[in-house]
DNA sequence: AAATCATATGCAACTATTTGCATATAAGAC
DNA sequence: GTCTTATATGCAAATAGTTGCATATGATTT
């Protein structure tokens, strides 16, 4: 599983409770790991059962109190631990493309309609990451340093919504045809 | 959900047992959408006991009975039903870049070994795809026709894939900097 | 005044997928 | 002769993820 070590991850620079962590999923692995607050917060626990977590709870007035979780050595080596080990080719199952297959079922409007929703999405998700390219570009080098690395997925998510779009360009252009 | 989808889709033209449907999966929605065949055969089970699917078992000597399905009109009606109404947009779960990010915590060689892992499957799956579009359009327009939108999936996989290993290219850059 | 959003946590039920096991035959490779 | 691949099906357990519900407060928006 890697939900547990995405959690681990951010969880090693800086500690932080649950909802710490389901804002800075969102925020920083957010284009190319998804987890809902369910999740994480189920995670945590398990995490925290298993030892690789530690919790201090800091109690709040008004709201409940915020559980801080941070890391412990097990959990700091069984991060490293995944991180030497291969992981698998992301596998991809998606639905837009088993709906195209069966196209000839559905008349085209009905088709493009959707394609175009799917595009707005895409189109934003790109928008956003230009933006943050955009931040660390205008960085000076050496303060470009530490987030080189953050960088390098930003640009997948970048490569990645770029090559959707294009491709939605070819089906469009079938679909008017 | 979508398998079940998938399979009437593959169903909606041609019967089929679980087996022979394992393989027009791999096949032909292989590069955009992954079953197992555990997964399969209990889809198949389901949709048959929710009566999408009928069921028609074929003996064999030596080996066991073919059970052979093939679609009904509920199972038509339900995957038209699918078809008009929107899905979302495919979720993005992947690994490698969860390592990516972690990236400061290995060495380079450890994560370029990996990469090239990947890259070497891409690059496989890059090929395949080429290969298989060439054959497309070494149709006659006329034959071509029932193939366009499969053949629009397939545009989706090669230039997902291009991307991605244009992204790698940019990684390994980085890396042996 | 009412509605929404942000903070903060979590359970329960369901659906989806993976992993490991299990069986049985035939054909072809080494 | 043994090993692998292809054919053909499936159960069981575990893990992963979604959907719906539940609670409670403070701040901002309409």
């Amino acid at each position: 599983m890697s939900l547990k070590h995405a959690i681990l991850t951010l969880l090693e620079t800086e500690e932080g409770s649950g909802y710490d962590l389901l804002k800075r999923f969102k925020a920083r692995l957010g284009f190319f790991w998804n987890a809902s607050h369910q999740q994480i917060y189920s995670q945590l626990k398990s995490l925290h059962q298993d030892g690789l977590i530690n919790c201090t709870l800091e109690p709040q007035q008004g709201k409940p109190d915020r559980k801080v979780y941070h890391m412990t050595q097990a959990g700091h080596d069984t991060l490293v631990q995944w991180l030497e080990n291969p992981v698998k080719v992301d596998k991809v199952n998606d639905a837009l493309l088993v709906k195209m297959y069966a196209g000839h079922l559905i008349d085209k409007p009905t088709m493009l309609a959707e394609l175009n929703a799917h595009r707005v999405i895409h189109q934003r998700m790109l928008d956003t990451f230009l933006a943050l390219e955009q931040e660390f570009l205008a960085l000076s080098t050496s303060k470009q340093k530490p987030f080189e690395l953050p960088y390098l997925t930003l640009r997948r998510g970048i490569l990645g919504e770029q090559a959707w779009l294009e491709w939605s360009k070819e089906v469009e252009r079938y679909l008017l045809k």
